[in-house]
DNA sequence: AATAAAGGTCAAGTTTATTGACCTAATATT
DNA sequence: AATATTAGGTCAATAAACTTGACCTTTATT
């Protein structure tokens, strides 16, 4: 790999970790206001994306252990966030769902994200959104 | 905005989670044989990408207080990963730089990282590297 | 009946940050 | 020349978000 490339690279690099910096930034205003953190944006995110699923489902999303979650995950059953409930093959797992309340929080916080996503997808064209998403996908698989 | 296209957003959402946790995520095996954390990296990172930079730069890249690389960065100095000298133009400005033996760590641990994006980037072609350039830097100025 | 699995909880410790206070040295302002 | 400001460094207390380890209940599996 010459020099140039090497550049290249980490200005791709770069680019990621502050893409990534500026995306997460904005939902933590309004975390903030709920009295709530990053963690919880997680886990209701991750509920959001997969209703009903399980309490170790959630725990290899975001690869975590269970100790880590039990605290804000007590903390959002309390305010009403969401809802665990035995599933019906085996009352030993929990599904966990996001309440009314839990679903237009998650709408609000996902929706600041969605925000600030679409007009840049719409302007690049989809045929480009097709490629960001194979490259990411990529990213992802290379693991 | 339809639900349609709400699951699209949703989608790159999930995407840039998992890539950019994809992305970071091999650096760490190799700082934890080196006794550091992924601030030093950041650290190092920063000051390869600019040598010479001030302390008051870097904070501000990191976008962190003082008091938060403060014990970090004297580690590094410990170490002999980098060395801060005054500035010229103002000796109270310490400008910082990587030493040999900072040069050749931070070579490796981005060298991780260049070893996951070269690949794929290849792959994609140099036009579709521009579009995905393109989409995160718009990201980046869309705060 | 015994074992295993899913989940919950307590405790102690770590990393990575924070805010606040205070210090030195160097530069800028009056 | 005296004073204020800036760059940086350090100590202390606190917080968030984890970790590992131990132990418990409930339910399923063997």
């Amino acid at each position: 790999m010459d020099k140039k490339r090497e550049e290249q690279l980490n200005d791709i690099h770069v680019l990621f970790y502050f893409a990534y910096r500026a995306f997460i930034k904005e939902p933590d205003r309004i975390l903030e206001k709920h009295g709530i953190q990053r963690v919880h944006h997680r886990i209701l995110f991750f509920i959001a994306r997969k209703p009903g699923l399980s309490v170790n489902e959630l725990l290899t999303s975001l690869e975590v252990t269970k100790q880590a979650i039990n605290v804000p995950m007590r903390q959002l059953i309390e305010m009403g966030f969401i809802i665990s409930k035995p599933a019906e093959y085996d009352r030993r797992v929990r599904e966990l769902y996001l309440t009314e309340k839990g679903q237009n929080l998650e709408r609000q916080l996902s929706g600041v994200q969605r925000g600030k996503l679409n007009p840049i997808f719409e302007e690049v064209g989809s045929k480009n959104e097709e490629i960001w998403k194979v490259i990411m996908k990529k990213i992802i698989d290379s693991e």
